[in-house]
DNA sequence: GTCTATACCAAGATAGAC
DNA sequence: GTCTATCTTGGTATAGAC
């Protein structure tokens, strides 16, 4: 949301080739995607995100059904490109392929919506389209677990139950009660030991954004 | 769901008390919420599940947004209800608190759609009065381990973690998979121990659920 | 206490101009 | 490649009868 400016582009945005605003219209999705949820984002809310018309949105992806997919695709590719990285990363010898990828999933907060996306995917496993793709995607990653980082079916348990509290933190805003709850003060030092930092970020740059945005539209 | 009838109620449902009435219209919402989520229930299909016209189920908590807090309130008194029953549970003495609260937990999948509607609420932190709702009950939750139950921070975390990785399975519906995916099924084995046979319940009452509901509505 | 009828708005998608 | 205008559907909420 934080691209949302009040000027707005009546004027048709600049002439651009169509790989390069798709992949600027599937960044404004994944974020927009991430706050409200696959039925509470708009294509409209995804194009003013995107600076561009909402029927342009629909003719380039089609429905927005389609665009979900794609997001969330896009959304498992970066993870498992995060966690490659992270894997092989030669850096501090001392911490294990859980530390290096745990680390790598916990940065990924920095990409604004990506987790949350998925998040709101895994928990529409009932609707026909969306919800295949959803499980797809997440026995992928436990595949990705179990062979090439090479964790035992306990560790992936336990990696994938602490990624799951982490993207609930994030989806609920608990760190907006940081400094004015202590309970959620210590359980957040407890899930984020030394990352809280990112998070803490996170929600101030998303109030400072608010601030900014237009002051028409947001509500809903 | 499972109560649609397709033999639809036209004639007044039979005249009830609104205490009663209400208690029906929750539990069926609790259902619809838990399955499509906030913004993809529709007051309609919470009044056919519960066999109730739509303006009715409107009428009798205001708005669905109003609707959408009873559940979760509703559905977190039924989780600590369930959290204090198991915890004072005097059988076998050989199962430390964790695992009884963490038994209480799983045996909540079968209040259907009660683990999910939670979940749903999650990740809505963003919405500014459900958002508020649903930190307000994840850290009554917390509050509960810390104090009544006696947990560490740490214990707590776990649990919690465990919880979400719970309530990610069943959203997602992986159980669908167990057959199918040797992978889906090692992953569900080690995350449900023994309550297993719960979830895969679940999936076959879903299945029949939707051969028997109504041929006409269902889709969205 | 419960329904039918309906007003009203929001949102996805299409047509077609530039 | 991108927009404006518009059709259409579906969903919340209200009015008012029984």
């Amino acid at each position: 949301m934080s691209t949302m400016s009040s000027i707005d582009s009546k004027i048709p945005a600049t002439r651009m080739k169509s790989e390069d605003r798709r992949e600027l219209i599937l960044i404004a999705a994944t974020e927009v995607f991430g706050e409200f949820g696959y039925v509470g984002t708009t294509t409209e809310k995804v194009a003013q995100a995107a600076e561009v018309s909402q029927p342009y949105v629909v003719r380039m992806f089609g429905t927005k059904e389609k665009l979900f997919l794609e997001v969330i695709n896009r959304a498992l590719e970066r993870l498992l490109e995060a966690f490659r990285a992270g894997l092989a990363d030669p850096g501090d010898p001392q911490m294990t392929p859980e530390h290096r990828i745990g680390l790598a999933y916990v940065n990924l907060m920095s990409d604004r919506g990506l987790l949350l996306v998925l998040m709101h995917a895994f928990v529409l496993g009932s609707d026909p389209v969306i919800g295949e793709a959803a499980r797809c995607g997440f026995l992928e990653v436990y595949e990705f677990l179990r062979t090439e980082a090479g964790f035992t079916a306990a560790q992936s348990h336990q990696f994938l139950a602490n990624g799951m509290l982490v993207n609930t933190m994030i989806g609920i805003r608990m760190s907006d009660e940081y400094t004015s709850n202590p309970l959620a003060r210590e359980m957040l030092d407890e899930v984020f030991p030394q990352k809280l930092d990112l998070l803490l970020e996170l929600g101030d740059d998303r109030k400072a954004a608010q601030v900014v945005a237009d002051p028409e539209g947001a509500a809903q």
